[in-house]
DNA sequence: CAAACCCATGCAAACGGTTGCACGACGGGT
DNA sequence: ACCCGTCGTGCAACCGTTTGCATGGGTTTG
């Protein structure tokens, strides 16, 4: 009925091996019989079955992509360009979210071996390290994106948490800013505290004193977010900046400073984690530090794929392996927009007056 | 080395057949022996060979799902509730995005078709509607959402777009509103000709003349939003209401907006058409018709399912492929916000004065 | 009591490619 | 002229399930 390799075969006046070789690219295949045989499959409007195929040669091309959920902003990009860069290699993608619940979690990478895929990469979670080095002990190609966990064997890919927050205070406090919120992500999560300390790091080196009170450090939530905001408004500390280094909570932070008609940046200059349409949009457009999502995505592809090839040419070694163990970073960057400014309403007073006097 | 079914058999003294009825549920198959294959089954922790069952039995679990994109927002509680629906039936979701290219969009389908999907839901375009036909008539099932091509035999699942666009129009007008502006898709897109055509419907109900500079109709594009704002704007034709039925232009105007200090609702109220997690955190909360995305997701998804079903109950028969061809209206729903009100500022001036004189 | 039947099970043939191995032809070296 | 190596091709086994058909024991029916 439907047109299969042997179709192919018989038309080509071929083998069956021949005319898969053919078609696979071997390198065994005289350049005559390729030509007949690629002809004969396009003649015949020839599609290879990838059941089949994936049976016998354990190459599914499917790729698993696990993700927290798909409501969050922040992971678009990333799975925006991971699913470009794989289906221009021959890849598709299988999409599975978690809701960040380690139990859904490992069932789905279960799930995803049954189907057979040639790898997994996961986003934002870094639970099921002993599941995920299982694979890598199967053959399975493995990359870990924004969270990592210290015991899992696959290739880790992270933003650069510490220096974009650095970058961030360092930006606010060389505009004149001295009373600098935070509001942040827990403490568990390595994010949450690289970045901290890069705040942190750029205070003491503008000898600016770190003040408990500026800072609000919780989960990566958009009800946080309004939580943090109305309460560091309320407690009138003489803030006159606010870096937003979690980037959930921004969803919160946002509405929260409008109601409070909040005028940025007169009032108050802003920077947020994390560009995401959202903030380029906002009025004024936000500050951000942009954490290179984009390269993160691709840096985490080529992974995957250089970690499929050498599975294929090498097999699985041990070798193999611990070559694989390693954090990248991709760097990030500041993006000046318009909710930055100089601390204006103290000063525009203040400074003539002096000067005067 | 990995245990499959024939593990599984030998370990519970069967057959490999039955174990393989055992283990998929076939009434064939006494419970004590049921019972013993299962009990062996989770001792070895077998888990099945997809790849394996796809080839013999033309079932791979697989569904694809096919987006114009992965950026637009209005996309995300739709690919988020179908993820999750399927994952709960056993389906695992392959995701592709087309950009809303005719030819990516065909050889993606057929790529799909390779790894021999179960079936296809279509969102956001209703292009290659010979392909899918075909596909249908392979056994495969097929949804259209949102948009949908005239000559497509798949059922297809649609929004409310002229109700809702009525509904939008009436909301405004029965504030008071009569200088109400559009700004709208094309009209070569059904959903743009149904909603201009549920503001002009409304408009008329209330005796408002339908007035041509007040509406514009454009690309499903972010930068046709904020063109066709400034171009409003620009024209001072009196306007104090707009309906921004464009999901996609939203992102254009609602910047241009804040950018010429519209206050909003005070100097222009507004309505727009799908909501979406930004429209709730504008400041002010705008008020959106939310054409039901969580419902038109479930739909599409019981539409498949139901389909897969009679497949492999009746096969493919004429029969069935005629009771297919439907198409669904998803009912939407104004949701008042703080962006719309009387318009105040012509009112509040001018009829105390009517009323005095 | 035999014939007809049903149920649970097993046998073996698919499903559609891929791949290790064997084979034959051909060219070059001695 | 003979041997050997190389290259292109074909044969057949195999990947792990599913499923049509045959089998055999037990029950119902005439």
């Amino acid at each position: 009925m439907s047109v299969t390799l042997r179709t192919v075969a018989e038309r080509a006046n071929v083998s069956l091996s021949t005319a898969s070789r053919a078609l696979s690219g071997s390198p065994l295949i005289s350049e005559g019989t390729r030509a007949v045989v690629d002809q004969a499959a396009s003649d015949l409007g020839y599609r290879p079955n990838r059941a089949a195929s994936a049976l016998r040669s354990k190459r599914s091309h499917l790729i698993g992509l696990v993700l927290n959920n798909l409501v969050n902003q922040s992971f678009h990009t990333i799975a925006d360009v991971i699913q470009r860069r794989l289906r221009s290699e021959g890849y598709q993608l299988i999409l599975s979210t978690t809701d960040a619940d380690p139990r859904t979690e490992e069932s789905l990478l279960l799930t995803l071996a049954d189907h057979g895929v040639d790898g997994v990469i996961i986003i934002g979670s870094g639970q099921s390290a002993a599941t995920t080095n299982d694979f890598l002990h199967r053959g399975m190609a493995v990359v870990n994106v924004i969270r990592s966990s210290h015991d899992s064997l696959a290739p880790t890919v992270l933003a650069a948490d510490r220096d974009g927050a650095y970058e961030a205070t360092e930006h606010l406090a060389s505009l004149g800013h001295r009373r600098i919120g935070y509001i942040g992500g827990i403490e568990s999560a390595d994010s949450g505290r690289a970045r901290h300390s890069g705040y942190e790091d750029a205070l003491a080196r503008h000898g600016i004193p770190y003040d408990e009170s500026l800072v609000l450090r919780g989960p990566f939530t958009q009800d946080f977010g309004a939580l943090a905001a109305t309460e560091l408004l309320a407690r009138s500390t003489g803030m006159t900046a606010l870096f937003a280094a979690n980037h959930e909570a921004v969803f919160g932070i946002l509405p929260v400073l409008m109601q409070h008609g909040m005028r940025i940046p007169d009032q108050l200059s802003l920077v947020c984690f994390e560009d995401m349409p959202l903030l380029q949009m906002w009025h004024p457009a936000v500050t951000v530090i942009d954490n290179g999502a984009t390269q993160l995505a691709e840096l985490s592809v080529d992974l995957l794929l250089s970690q499929i090839r050498a599975i294929v040419s090498e097999g699985v070694t041990p070798e193999r392996l611990r070559r694989l163990t390693r954090t990248y970073r991709v760097g990030s960057q500041l993006v000046a927009r318009a909710s930055t400014a100089p601390p204006a309403p103290a000063f525009a007073v203040s400074s003539p007056r002096k000067a005067r006097s």
